[in-house]
DNA sequence: ACCATTTGACCCTA
DNA sequence: TAGGGTCAAATGGT
C-alpha cells in the first residue's frame, strides 16, 4: 500500500504533499475544537446536538491524523485493513502456504513491502512499578534480547489491529530488578472502538468524576530538539494532544507548568482520553508520560481537595 | 477449534 | 553489518 499521494510522483514530492495534508488536518481539528468550545458555552437542545457533531468531527480528524502519523514519511504506508482490503499485510490472518520458504517467492516481496519500522516520534514513555492494565487489549507479537539490557523487551500491538486497523503499539521492558520497575513505550494512538475504556476506567472510579485533574509539565532535560521550552504550548508534545493544548493556551497556569482541568471546563472524557490512555492509573497514583523526542514530561493527577499539597509536591 | 504466546527467522535502519 | 522491530509457524491453554 502506497502513500496517500499518487504513486507516480517522486518520493520527496509525495512526502511534501503528505506533510501538507497533515498540516491541513491539524488546522481543521483546531478549528473544530474552537467551534466545540463555542457550542459548549451555549445552552439549548440544538447546541447540544451541534456540539455532539463537532465532537465527532474532532475525533474524525484525530483518528485520520493517527493513521497519517502511522504512514509518516514512509514510502510504504500502513493504512488500516478497513480501507485497504486485500493487502497481504492486513488480511488479518496468515495465509497458509506450502512449507516452501518465503525467500524468492512473491510472498517475500509482499512481506518486504509491508514491513516498515515505526517512527519514534508520537511515542511516549511510562515508568511503572508494576504491569497494570492500561485499559486496552494488547496482543504480544515479539520479544527481543536488547544489547546491554538486563531484561528482554516485549512487543505488543493493539488486538484490534486487523479488525479495526488500530495502529497502536507498545513496548514493555523491565528496567529495574529491585525495586521492580517497568518501562512502557507507547507508539500511536488507539483508533479502535475500545478507545474510551481507558478514560472510562479512570472516570468510573467513585469520587473522580467530580474532582479536578491537574496536568503538570516539565522539561526533564532529555530532549534533543527543544531544550529550552518556555511556553509549554510550543512543545511538540502537545501536537499529539490538541484539545489539551487548546485548553491550557486559553487558561491561566496555576503555577509554572501546572494546569487545572475542572469538570466545568467541558474537557472531560473525550478530550482527555488520549492523555489518560497513557496514564490511566493517575486516579490512584502519580504517573507520568514522557514525550520521547522532546523529553517533556506530563503528569496527570486527580486533585480532589488537596490541590495545594499536590502543587507543593511538584514545585519542590 | 480457536485464540494467545513463544521464538527463530526475516528484514529495515543507522 | 549490528541491532532491533516485525512476522509467522509452532506450541500451549481453554
Amino acid at each position: 500500500m502506497k502513500s496517500c499521494c499518487p504513486e507516480n510522483l517522486p518520493y520527496n514530492q509525495r512526502k511534501a504533499i503528505d506533510e501538507l495534508i497533515r498540516d491541513k488536518l491539524i488546522r481543521g481539528r483546531e478549528f473544530a475544537n474552537q467551534l466545540k468550545v463555542i457550542f459548549s458555552d451555549s445552552i439549548g437542545d440544538g447546541s447540544a446536538r451541534a456540539e455532539d457533531l463537532v465532537v465527532k468531527v474532532v475525533n474524525t480528524f484525530t483518528s485520520t491524523l493517527s493513521i497519517l502519523n502511522g504512514v509518516e514519511s514512509d514510502e510504504v504506508s500502513q493504512f488500516p485493513a478497513s480501507i485497504h482490503v486485500g493487502s497481504p499485510c492486513y488480511d488479518g490472518r496468515k495465509s497458509e502456504d506450502s512449507g516452501e520458504s518465503i525467500r524468492s517467492t512473491s510472498k517475500m516481496r509482499d512481506r518486504r513491502e509491508c514491513y516498515k519500522r515505526r517512527k519514534a516520534s508520537h511515542s511516549w514513555i511510562k515508568d511503572s512499578p508494576d504491569l497494570q492494565d492500561d485499559g486496552h487489549a494488547w496482543r504480544k507479537y515479539g520479544q527481543k534480547v536488547i544489547l546491554n539490557a538486563k531484561f528482554p523487551r516485549n512487543y505488543f500491538r493493539c488486538t484490534h489491529k486487523f479488525d479495526q486497523g488500530c495502529q497502536a503499539t507498545k513496548q514493555v521492558q523491565r528496567i529495574e530488578e529491585e525495586p521492580p520497575m517497568y518501562r512502557t513505550t507507547y507508539s500511536g494512538h488507539h483508533t479502535c472502538k475500545n478507545l474510551l475504556r481507558a478514560s472510562q476506567l479512570m472516570l468510573d472510579v467513585p469520587g473522580v468524576t467530580d474532582s479536578s485533574i491537574l496536568l503538570s509539565f516539565n522539561d526533564n532535560g532529555h530532549g534533543h530538539h527543544h531544550d529550552n521550552i518556555t511556553n509549554i504550548c510550543d512543545s511538540p508534545f502537545l501536537s499529539s494532544f490538541q484539545s489539551i493544548k487548546h485548553h491550557i493556551s486559553h487558561n491561566e497556569s496555576y503555577s509554572s507548568h501546572h494546569y487545572l482541568v475542572s469538570p466545568d471546563d467541558h474537557l472531560s472524557k473525550l478530550d482527555l482520553e488520549d492523555v489518560i490512555c497513557g496514564v490511566h492509573s493517575s486516579c490512584t497514583n502519580n504517573s507520568s508520560i514522557t514525550h520521547q523526542s522532546s523529553g517533556v514530561d506530563m503528569i496527570v493527577t486527580s486533585v480532589d481537595s488537596h490541590l495545594d499539597e499536590v502543587l507543593a509536591y511538584f514545585d519542590s
